[in-house]
DNA sequence: CTGCCTCTTCATCAGATCCTCATATCTCGG
DNA sequence: CCGAGATATGAGGATCTGATGAAGAGGCAG
């Protein structure tokens, strides 16, 4: 049913890499190898891994961290980092730099792929949401909380702002207008559905055609 | 701008219940602490929190499995565990039960936080990923509630397009009108069977023969 | 307290959608 | 090849949905 998960191990010890792979491919991962940095930034590039298991200690010009530094320079897949030390230091530093989990050898094969399932399990999911969006025409820059059309600032009730910024965030998806109030106006909200056309509405009137919102209908809106 | 991120703490000694608290409030976090099953089911809730932190071992009727199994049955809020055993089949059972993390008592509580970041950093993000469904040369798309003949999207009514995915779905199956009539018109719904036919030729004049959806005489219709 | 802006509700209209029904066509057993 | 039963087709009107305009309620600043 899924389409086979890639995976990619960094590990210079070939009986530890063995272990790993074995038991991912057991659990229907497909996996690829690499001894040493060098080889996996080569291979990250190539297979374009949806996880990756990195050791701390590695051989060679480039480590562990320089290896997690430079894939998260450029993309969000995730990171489970694997090492002999058993140092909280270490652990921190992995986390703030990126890494989304943490297994100390000696560790359980099994834990391990308990581990990788536990984080595609929610990683498998739309990518991040930059701080500016932009959707056909119009920017959405969450940080200044404020729209552009065309670089211009377009004036936003409280409201409105929140709506486009829900839309946009899920940009693609068919939202029902259940689904936004309970976004944007808080799942405590009572009220009249229709309430969402008014405001939807009023996006389109500052917009016009640079927004991409579409009706679809019975069921609510899309962005995109 | 970012709204407090709400962490629901469950956690029977006071004195580790106390800390957490302070430091996940000094990190921005909204906290609410629970002492034990019944108070956490009921304040969880209550405050609808980003992520939850959970003992497992905890007084009472409920315990922390107990609390993991009944959260996970109606929501997919991010958990992280909280043990003092130090057991790897607790490990594994508990990441198997949806828990997406794990930290053994006596724990940092600057690693505590740190994993909350990783997880909190890609767990905050909307639904999740929509699912597309494939038959002939048509491509059905759930999130977008859109269909692709060939790439290009093609016009459905909302009949029409929940037929198209209830069918898809049973792709494979001979459905009876009847069945077909309770899956996607609802089992409350009264009218005439041969209602089906007229929307399954609207399916067929929009698709043509890119849609293998047959006849199957005296029962109903089958796709694929 | 006043005035402005925002949010929500309500009534109405235009249009899309859905179901029913009558008729044509097809399938299958004999 | 025939006939009975089942399915496909075509079309029209009842129904539902979304868009729109406007007005009242609520909130906040001065």
């Amino acid at each position: 049913m899924a389409p086979e998960q890639v995976v990619v191990v960094v590990e210079d010890d070939p009986s530890i890499a063995d272990l790993v792979d074995t038991y991912l491919r057991r659990d229907g991962f497909r996996v690829y190898l690499a001894p040493d940095g060098e080889t996996a930034l080569k291979t990250i590039k190539d297979r374009q891994p949806k996880l990756l298991i990195l050791d701390l200690g590695l051989p060679g010009q480039i480590d562990g961290i320089e290896v997690c530094r430079q894939v998260r320079s450029c993309s969000d897949i995730p990171i489970i980092m694997l090492t002999a030390r058993d140092d909280e230091l270490d652990r921190v530093l992995g986390l703030e730099l990126g890494a989304d989990d943490y297994v100390t050898k000696p560790f359980s094969p099994r834990e391990l792929v308990a581990r990788v399932r536990a984080i595609l399990r929610r990683a498998d999911r739309p990518p991040v949401a930059p701080a500016i969006i932009t959707v056909g025409a119009v920017e959405v820059d969450l940080g200044r909380r404020e729209a552009r059309l065309t670089g211009e600032p377009v004036a936003l009730a409280t409201r409105e702002f929140d709506l486009l910024q829900y839309l946009c965030e899920n940009q693609g998806r068919a939202l029902s207008r259940r689904q936004l109030l309970d976004g944007v106006w808080g799942l405590d909200w009572i009220g009249d559905d229709r309430t969402v056309d008014v405001h939807v509405r009023q996006l389109r009137k500052k917009f016009g055609d640079a927004l991409p919102l579409d009706t679809v209908w019975g069921v609510g809106y899309r962005m995109g």
